[in-house]
DNA sequence: TCTAAAAATAAACACCGTTTAGTAATTTTG
DNA sequence: CAAAATTACTAAACGGTGTTTATTTTTAGA
């Protein structure tokens, strides 16, 4: 009698397709309009059963902000051909960038929002694996820029900080629209991605000028 | 007969109040805390009496925006004292992560969110004059940097940009919460201010080294 | 088939921003 | 001064939100 193992795969059946659901709703319309009621019209089941298989909505955000991190990771993966670790760093700032001008929403969720990073410090094992493995591709790039003679004299943990610090300000004033309603680029007419680029092209000179 | 006059002015009375009520609410309380309701109660008026005054609660945000530049303008004030840009600059930065970290809750209103800005976009003469002139002050000192034989060949406002979205991404970074949950941090136990210290730090030394 | 367990839900709770229709106070007018 | 008109205000509702509780429906096993 397989009955239990078959409630069991209907349940995680049942969790996928909310996720599924929610995802949809948020890729389409965005995080507010991802309700928990708009998520049980879409799987046509009460909102309250939402609640058999998540603990709140957070838990679902968390997961949205899990299959986030796959798609900035899959936006890292064609890096793996720079074998120059110091060209591999300039076209991991332009994936970054363009990663977060195409999915602004996703982005948000996860450098911007707070829920996700309040349902990891209320799980028991508070850590954030999906953040430091992206951060730890950003610190072991750095490092190798380093050993090949970049960067001398500066704290490998400090500069890769300043790095994400720099390349995160960036995305999120262009994302947040804080830059087009700054004066001097209204002025020249510029729209927020050229912005970001001639910034970001600044960014690299000031790095290539770290070498000696 | 000044009935037109005195009515006028318990117009901008009752105005200020709503205001005083609502900063009053958000300095303590936060922005999600800071309702329309929560507002009317502590005036002792009706909600929709709130409506009389403000178009919607986007005006009143904006109204505690522009209290919030002013803020942040006054911690900009001490700055005069340095005659040397290159030093004002540093000390810009530390005077803004230092408003950014005792007023994070203003910062995110200023900097992260976006209802301020969608109120500035839907304002007829649309500009940011707050935002300007805090940029212009960060321009203006990077400038006179340049002039005294800094930064070299490098663009102005694309270095002032770079400089900011630098100081900008390490101040929401720490503020969110994000750079807590970042494995190298909690290893070594640094606490958020102790990062973002190092992390400017590093920053500091970078700048330095572009001088020649 | 009857019972016990599991799954789903209707309805409520306590919020939110906002609008509408109607009341109470005040000012102007005859 | 009383009536009319304007102004100030609000109660109640609308359509949302996340979440909980009590109840009903469905399913499984004896």
């Amino acid at each position: 009698m397989g009955v239990k193992e078959r409630k069991e795969r209907d349940k995680v059946e049942m969790r996928d397709k909310i996720l599924q659901s929610a995802q949809q709703l948020f890729l389409a319309k965005g995080l507010d309009q991802t309700s928990i009621r708009n998520i049980a019209e879409a799987i046509e089941y009460s909102p309250a059963t939402i609640y058999l298989y998540f603990k709140d909505k957070n838990e679902i955000i968390h997961a949205l902000h899990l299959d986030g991190f796959r798609l900035l990771v899959r936006h890292f993966e064609p890096l793996v051909k720079f074998t120059d670790p110091f060209e591999r760093l300039i076209e991991m700032g332009n994936a970054y960038i363009k990663f977060a001008t195409t999915n602004p929403g996703v982005y948000e969720l996860l450098f911007v929002r707070t829920e996700p990073m309040e349902y990891v410090s209320n799980c028991l094992d508070e850590e954030w694996k999906e953040g430091d493995r992206a951060f730890d591709v950003l610190f072991q790039t750095v490092s190798q820029c380093q050993q090949s003679g970049h960067f001398k004299g500066l704290d490998t943990q400090n500069l890769s900080m300043m790095i994400w610090s720099f390349i995160h300000g960036l995305c999120s004033l262009g994302i947040s629209n804080h830059i087009t309603h700054v004066k001097e680029a209204r002025d020249k007419k510029l729209v927020v991605d050229a912005v970001m680029a001639s910034t970001y092209q600044t960014f690299q000179t000031v790095m290539e000028r770290l070498k000696a």
